[in-house]
DNA sequence: CCTATCATGTAATCCGTTACATGATTAT
DNA sequence: ATAATCATGTAACGGATTACATGATAGG
């Protein structure tokens, strides 16, 4: 039994194979591609390795499937179950970083003015892209994948706010 | 000649280095704790490594004090000014991923009113430590520095509101 | 039928983090 | 003096990204 660490993407292959039962990589790319990958994304190359390390350390179990494409297919174990619940159970202080390109290079003495349109074009297509997700929400249970939704939305929303206040030339 | 990769550490170590003239690496952990680190941490020993990588690809030179420490200093070349310059110049559409752990914890089912108290006290204090940072301001250039500050209190605001708004039991 | 995209995976590289170390200053 | 912290680096590891590859399916 391999010693591993549990990284954030670790949480997030265990999360998502505990959520949708038994589970290759590839539906595990489209599992995040459409939920978690909005603000967590990962390459997929790493989600074939990080299922084999899980794996190696008790925390999934894996198999083959026997006919056609012979896809490894995953399931959380107990040992999986227990390190899911007991994170999600441990409230963090941690802050994330903005780790914003375009904030550094504003940072770094580019025009306001030049950088300002191509920010808010995107951030006005990922806000309008969260809002068209958020209509199709029907209150059911888990509200997790909701609440992450909303906080995308006022992220936007300040951005938004942030460069047409830098796109409008200095008063 | 050696060609490397140019990452966002790549140039933050070059735009410290150009703003400060001749840098050592200690230089470096000093400037970048007290500014872009706000919003990009980088870890020490990075500041080690990168500016030697930068230096065998010419976008800076390196040579040594001469006594006592014998510490590495760095200055910028005509290379690593036009690089500089070049990715200053070039707007980005880039967004940031938030990959903020509470969120993700949130999304994977944690209980909101547990975690709200704790995030909230963290992002207070962030708050308070920007604003207090913010009375300092002179007005005087360059100006990117403190628009990147203006967007640190921005998105803090809106994380409080947010957890503010979930710590409170569900209505 | 041919081409493009989807589906599925492996391999190699490299950046970033963690751990280790030790001399110099400052505080008690 | 001694302890603690600052200053200054090196080495090793591992996770994340990039590149490579190929069979299956769908569109034109």
């Amino acid at each position: 039994m391999q010693e591993v660490n549990l990284t954030p993407v670790s949480y997030i292959v265990l999360g998502l194979v505990q959520f949708s039962g038994r589970t290759t990589p590839y539906d595990l790319k489209r599992l995040v591609a459409s939920s978690v990958g909005n603000f967590w994304t990962i390459q997929h190359a790493q989600l074939y390795s990080e299922p084999e390390r899980l794996a190696a350390a008790g925390y999934l179990t894996e198999d083959r499937e026997t006919g056609g494409r012979r896809r490894k297919r995953y399931e959380i174990t107990a040992r999986g179950r227990e390190a899911m619940a007991e994170w999600r159970a441990s409230p963090t202080a941690a802050l994330a970083e903005l780790r914003d390109h375009g904030l550094l290079k504003l940072f770094f003495g580019a025009d306001p003015q030049r950088l300002a349109p191509v920010q808010l074009e995107a951030h006005r297509a990922k806000l309008a892209e969260y809002e068209q997700i958020r209509t199709i929400d029907t209150g059911a249970e888990p509200r997790g994948p909701w609440l992450a939704l909303e906080a995308g939305i006022r992220s936007e929303l300040v951005w938004i706010e942030y460069w047409e206040a830098l796109a409008r030339p200095p008063g």
